[in-house]
DNA sequence: TCCGACACTTGACTTTGATCAAGCTATCGG
DNA sequence: CCGATAGCTTGATCAAAGTCAAGTGTCGGA
């Protein structure tokens, strides 16, 4: 499918496009295209190599591994969001599949084209390592949350970030099923529903998708949200974090 | 201290570097300088504002983070390799906290003479972004890793990968004391005794730092490593990875 | 409309890992 | 040479998380 005009809007919402000069946007342009992908689909399966640069425009994505029958979520992709960028720049297999959670639409540019513009637009170059610093910052975040909180604190962080990137709102909505949720935090299903009724004495209640938090306060103590783990106001919803963010300063406690 | 010529031998080990052009050489190691470091010294608090590239050249440097007083390590550096790349490339805050584990040498270069470079020699940037991408790779391997697999797989298979890139011998060393293995695993001291005392059935016997890997087929099966989890002919022993050992296909099951 | 998935929850149980408390050994400084 | 310290190991106990099984509710398709 070729790309039209709303959708040559809906990519200067990537950080490291917006500002590339045009000659370099077309180069990366030219050979991209437009996919449309229902529910459940396997975008890329882990050991793939990886031909594209996926943006996501349209829908969700999960990033996700597996191993010995043994399978976790990485990740959850909206839009805007690009995935799989460090295995383009190194034009190496695939460590994560890629799959849609709901019909979705991505653009897709071929790695050479994304390689060459880099080699060509020094600029551009500098973007996409802002772009892949941001991820990598993303990701150590991740590692932490996982090493140092147990399941519980990973969640009271989790509602806390969502809060805060809805709004403040006392009734945040999950934006995707518990099980994901669940895998996403490293636990299980039914280990989340047991995290949610401890979380209960912190005023926490849930409705389906729908979670109250009566006390921010007491949720907080337990959370103990830091700058160094909780990246509360990255652009998108992708826990990878994005460049243009992080540069903010961490205004909560280090403890 | 101003940096030798036996130094500058040493610099052409970093990847990004080594075919670098001279007026980007230049540029880069203009305000450079060489320090030296005692063991045990903090280098970086997580939470400091970053304004150097950190590149070892003689010593060991340990990675970790803490939160509530927890504390995990997340990585061990040997020469050479760099560290805080992404921190520099954004100009932000170190994210993990820097601390030698023996008497070290370091070479410091300026964050900005580092970002004008890239700026100003497209090919070099592009070297920069290849050394993300293989760090951020790495850092996904380090995620499934800790979630995928309990901590008795992740001592056997830690203990394949360095089997690996010691020869293939039968009896290896451990680089590091076990405490900091056993935080790099994401376990306690005591536990990791107990998970080396499992791995007496298949084999492995432990005196001080030298373990005893009896019967490689036995432990194999336990492991079970996977080429997209397990870096086992990454150039340093920098839990990160290289980019230049990541186009390397795997060899092994994909599982 | 009814049926069958499937997501979610809850309870009982097992396994895994952390904590606490000794004890053991090697190393280093006096 | 001795004593202190720190790393390591072991056992006992406890807490956290995974597994298994049963039951509820919802949604979409026949």
């Amino acid at each position: 499918m070729p790309i039209r005009a709303s959708d040559a809007e809906r990519i200067d919402n990537i950080s490291f496009f917006s500002n590339a000069a045009a000659p370099t946007r077309e180069r990366v342009l030219s050979g991209a295209f437009l996919q449309r992908f229902p529910a459940n689909t396997t975008l890329l399966l882990e050991g793939d190599p990886v031909d594209f640069l996926y943006v996501l425009l349209e829908g969700s994505v999960e990033l996700g591994a597996g191993w010995k029958s043994r399978d976790t979520t990485l990740a959850v992709l909206r839009p805007v969001s690009t995935f799989i960028l460090a295995a383009v720049v190194l034009d190496a297999d695939a460590l994560m599949s890629a799959v849609t959670l709901e019909k979705s639409e991505i653009l897709m540019i071929p790695g050479e084209s994304l390689r060459s513009a880099m080699k060509q637009d020094s600029a551009f170059g500098f973007a996409i390592s802002e772009e892949l610093s941001g991820c990598y910052r993303g990701l150590v975040r991740a590692i932490k949350n996982q090493k140092l909180r147990d399941s519980t604190e990973r969640l009271a962080n989790y509602l806390l970030t969502q809060r805060v990137r809805q709004g403040e709102t006392d009734t945040i909505v999950l934006p995707h099923e518990k099980r994901i949720l669940a895998s996403l935090l490293g636990m299980t299903p039914e280990n989340l529903s047991r995290a949610f009724a401890k979380l209960h004495a912190q005023g926490v209640s849930v409705e389906g998708a729908r979670v109250h938090i009566e006390k921010p306060a007491a949720l907080e103590r337990l959370a103990r949200p830091s700058p160094l783990i909780d990246n509360h106001y990255a652009q998108s919803r992708n826990e990878f974090g994005k460049a243009f963010t992080e540069r903010q300063r961490g205004t909560l406690d280090r403890s």
